[in-house]
DNA sequence: CCTTTTTTGTTTCGACTCGCTACAGTAGTG
DNA sequence: CACTACTGTAGCGAGTCGAAACAAAAAAGG
């Protein structure tokens, strides 16, 4: 190995866009399988993120942010993955204005062919410390961007500080309600650091 | 901090695929400036790739291997930066079906103004030895995921297994040339990881 | 030398992405 | 009741993308 070079920002980005590129791209595909499941890169994406993220946060709008995108074009995309029956719509329970998205059973059928495991994969192969190290590195490298671009920065409940865990229960500050074990991993737009408020 | 969590690689491919999308979108642009200056994020790709390539690197094949994509969608990105006036063709010496691309006066100018400068600034806030130790982590990751898609590992010749320093000067047995001592940091298509042979 | 085969680059096509603008409907505010 | 803010959609034009077809040059093999 011969990686004690200074490793500039420069090439770190550059190591980030080429991943995040070849990691999304379909690549070789096997030799049976239905040649007709490709989806896009977008639609991959919010197909994932629909499947990650909490009831509050499965929105065409809170995508549209998580992907940095606008609203229009992430409409678009959600429109495409509803017609081809991965996603289902369902209206807001109060709120007329907004849907919230479902991921239906072909949907999951789908993410078990999400090109991005093999990215998973390869970055699941790093030793546990390490991948604990870039992990808080590029967590600390999100926030700093999207501060600095005036974005929403995404994360679990489990990390934010609009969560409240007394025995056993959870509770959001934010969204005034209670949260299963299960949604305290997931993915939500209100996500708020786990800072000291000073 | 709170950064104590698993960290499983779901995680860690969705940061990097954040980071890459947020790090190409022009975010908010100042108050004045020119607003036409408007690229995409594949013609950033492309400017920044032929900026960076040294001379046995810069033609739209080599690009597009970089890019992941086609010759094809590649040749068009290429066509469009030369319409705007950034980067110029030239042939090739002894190959006349290649093209070698060059990045014009212009070009660097508009490089000033790379989308992509935020991001570098937020990974150049990271300790030197926690960004060292990511740049071991991604690279390996990158070598992993390049080896599993079949596509090739882009690297600078002062690591690449053809490069032979003697006495000041290095020679290249790839391309059978001498390199200046700046084009040993410039990006190859021909990179090959310096391991021990065995 | 001549004939494949490979490499390089381009063009065209159709589907999709993307940012933008405009728009309709709902929610919250005063 | 305005008035503002928010959510979602539709259409436009430029660009991306992969695939296929193509021309030209180089390389390989007889």
């Amino acid at each position: 190995m011969s990686t004690d070079i200074s490793a500039s920002g420069s090439d770190l980005a550059d190591m980030i866009v080429y991943l995040s590129r070849l990691g999304q791209s379909p690549g070789r595909l096997g030799i049976g399988a239905a040649p007709a499941q490709n989806l896009t890169a977008a639609q991959w994406t919010a197909l994932r993120y629909f499947a990650r993220a909490n009831r509050f946060s499965r929105t065409p709008s809170a995508f549209s942010e998580f992907h940095a995108t606008t609203r229009g074009t992430a409409s678009q995309t959600v429109k495409s993955l509803v017609t081809l029956g991965l996603l289902s719509r369902q209206m807001h329970e109060t709120d007329g204005r907004s849907t919230v998205m479902e991921v239906t059973e072909a949907g999951h059928e789908m993410l078990r062919h999400d090109p991005m495991a093999e990215l998973r994969n390869v970055l699941e192969k790093l030793a546990p410390a390490v991948r604990a190290a870039v992990a808080q590195a590029l967590g600390q490298a999100v926030a700093d961007l999207a501060q600095s671009r005036n974005a929403p920065v995404f994360g679990s409940c489990s990390e934010c500080s609009h969560c409240q865990t007394d025995a056993g229960t959870s509770y959001c500050h934010c969204t005034q309600s209670l949260l299963s074990l299960r949604e305290m991993d997931a993915i939500c737009v209100d996500f708020q650091p786990n800072r000291n408020p000073a």
